[in-house]
Formats: structure tokens, sequence, C-alpha cells
DNA sequence: CAAGAAAATGTACTGAGTCAGGAATTAATC
DNA sequence: GATTAATTCCTGACTCAGTACATTTTCTTG
């Protein structure tokens, strides 16, 4: 796991991982308001300063492994296969991600992810950070219609009813988990919500920039 | 236009306006995160606590005027005419504003007016602020629909179609007066912009929950 | 005008995030 | 294999937003 990196490298992973351990276990005990950096520092072992070394804000502590996933949605628009439109593709890749149970879309019921969940909804700061990868989301999709040769405030327009949507259906889904339902028996209703969310968009858009 | 008012409030009206003039002139002057809060009680003539009794946060001392518009797309839901949609009553508020140049929907290009929104979009702070109003706006508007009885998780879907929609009219907008254009001459494109945005949406909601 | 309510202030504090410089790791050269 | 230069990493001292509380000023009302 480890091989090919230097003394370097392994020693940066591990305080990373050390600090997102201590800072997920710490909020989970006392809440995110309730536990200051200087706190978690401590806990990991570190100087307050290198925690703003790791992680841009507080905030990142928690929402860090979403990060990689802003640009899930705009790489399913580029990687669309030929004759897919853009609303299926982003369909698609959601109902994908209901089918995994993935987090991202609001679908794990694992306790770990359930209480960083709460964890947000909970927070003011957390839900405005979240809701700031969502703007990059939207930007990155945006930027992908544009590449394909659409006018950009139209670009903008489809991404933002699209990102809308998928934002919503993530809502619902969150809703219902951190009511204490299994993810198995929300995945169903899930997929039927998301067809008729898409539905409701799909007979305007259905043939919107379809891959020639 | 104070009649009726006790001096007392009278007064809070007065410091309220003081505060405001003085922050937006250090920050024209100086950029948001080059005036600190004490700045501008000093130059306000108040003590810095007091900023914080009249505003929320630093940020608010911009974004205050924005926040009475919070309601209005969902206040012109619940207002519509009978047999109206609801994706009638928010395009038809959205072209209410644009004719009269409302600074809402980005639309004024008066040099006060331009100096904040400039300030907004250079100001990643201000800029964060400025979405969670728009996400507030989302709530109000989903409420609005649920109180008429759609599914909750439908009445998420739908709102956010339509508020990302309007988002993003009105920042095709903001970048046109941004980059100089006159209002008058970008309305008749927003109009345009807004019929084809709006009517990519109405083919799939044009009879959603129409009055009866 | 006196009593009471509301708001402004002063002091003192917490905690997030920044900055300039110092310490450790690496790789290259001899 | 030691030395050094470059890079990366870490830290102590600081700024500033925002809070808590006790006190004082200012307005209202009987």
């Amino acid at each position: 796991m480890t091989e090919g990196m230097s003394l370097r490298e392994r020693k940066k992973l591990q305080t990373r991982h050390r600090l997102l351990a201590a800072a997920t276990a710490l909020f989970a005990e006392r809440g995110f308001d309730k536990v200051s950096v200087a706190e978690i520092a401590e806990a990991a072992e570190v100087s307050k300063m290198t925690v703003f070394n790791y992680f841009a804000g507080k905030e990142d502590l928690v929402l860090a492994p979403m990060e990689e996933h802003i640009g899930d949605v705009a790489r399913a628009v580029r990687d669309r296969a030929s004759g897919e439109s853009v609303l299926a593709a982003v369909r698609g890749q959601f109902l994908a991600c209901v089918e995994r149970r993935d987090p991202s879309v609001g679908m794990s019921d694992a306790p770990v992810v359930l209480r960083v969940r709460r964890l947000i909804v909970e927070t003011p700061a957390l839900l405005t950070r979240a809701h700031a990868f969502s703007m990059r989301s939207f930007d990155l999709l945006a930027e992908a219609l544009v590449e394909e040769g659409e006018e950009p405030a139209i670009a903008r327009v489809v991404a933002a009813q699209l990102i809308g949507t998928r934002n919503a259906l993530i809502q619902a889904n969150q809703l219902r988990l951190l009511a204490g339902e299994s993810a198995d028996a929300v995945a169903p209703d899930a997929v039927a919500l998301a067809e008729r969310a898409f539905g409701l968009l799909a007979d305007g858009l259905a043939d919107f920039a379809t891959r020639p």
C-alpha cells in the first residue's frame, strides 16, 4: 500500500489520517462547534498550524472525503456514450450510485457515515461548505457543456436544472436514512423518485445535446 | 417618512444607515477583507459591539439589502392567479423584475449597485453567504409547494429546478452588466434567454400544480 | 420627574485562520 | 558516504471575527 513512497509521503498520509480520525472522533463525541482546532491538533500530536497545512479549514476535516466526488457528474457527462443525452448521463450516474449504495448520494447506512451526515445537517457551517461543493460541481458541469459547444448561458441553465434535481434527490435519500431506514429499504423508492424527477425534466430536455 | 416613529426607532434606523454607508464606502475603497469591523464601527461612530447588534455578521453589512428578497419567489407562487402554473408564476415574477430593472435579478447598472456586485463576486465569503440566501429561497418555495399539497420530495425537486434556473439567469445578467453593458441593452436578451430557459422546463412542468 | 425598559458600550475572552522564519527530509555532487 | 542546496514541513506569535457579561447611557411612560 505504501510501496514506492518516500518516507516523507508516508508520514504525510499518516498525519492526515491521524487528523481525520481524531477530528471525527471528537466531533462525534461533542459536536462540531464544541471542539477547537487546537484540541484536534493535540489529539493528533501535531501543532495547530499543521492542521491548516493539511486542510483549508476546520470544515474540511469533515467534508474532505466528499471533495473527490465534486467532478463526478461532469465526468459522467464527458464520458457518456454516443447517442446519449446529457440528462440520460446524469440520471444514469445517479442511479448507478444508488445501486451501489454510494455515500455521495446519501445512500449509505453505515453508522460512521450516518454520524457524519447527522453532524453535517446539524451544523450550519458544514451545511454551507457542503453547499459550496455543490456549486463547484455545477461549475464543472456547465464548463463541460460549454466545451461541447453549448452557449455558456444555456449551459449554466441546464447545469443548474440537472444539479438542482440531483441535490433534491440526494436530500430526499438522506432524510430517510437519517430517520433510521435502511439503505436497502430506501433504494427502490429512491430509484422511483429519481425516474419521476428526471422525467419532469426529460420532456423538455430529452433531446438536449444528444451526442451525434 | 419617519412619522409615527419614536425617537428611539428613528435613531436605530439612522445608526443602521450610518453603518451601511460606512461599510460600503470602506469596502469599495479597500476590499472586503482589508477592512476590519472595528474600523467600520469607528467610521460610524459606534462601538464594535453595536455592529454585531445590528448585523449578524460582517458579510451582512453588504448583503442585508438582499435579504428582504429571499421570499419573493415563494410569495409570487402563493399569490399566483387561478389557472396559473407554478412555472408561469416564477417566470412572470422574474420577467417583471427584469422589466423594472430590479437589482435582485442583477439588472441594475447603477454605479453603487455595480460596485457592490463586483465586491460580492470577488469575495469568496460574500459569495458563500449570497448562496446561503438562495438556499433559503429554495426552502421557502418548497415549503409553499408542500402547503399546496405536493409531496415534499417532489416539491423540493421542482423548487430546485425553478430556483436553479432563476439563479442561472441572474448570473447571466450580472456577467454582462459587470462587463460594462447597460441594463437597457441587456434587458431584451435577458427576456429572450428567460423564455428559452423556462421553455426548457415548460414541456415537463407546464401542467405541474396548475391552480384549479 | 421618577421609575423602568431598551439599547449602547467597555472589558475581557475564545477560537479560526495567517505569516515569516526555522527545522527536517530529500537528492545531487563530489 | 559526507556535504550542501533545495524543497517541504512545522511552528510561535499575531490579527481579527464573534461572544458573554456587567455597566452605563438613552429613551419612554406613568
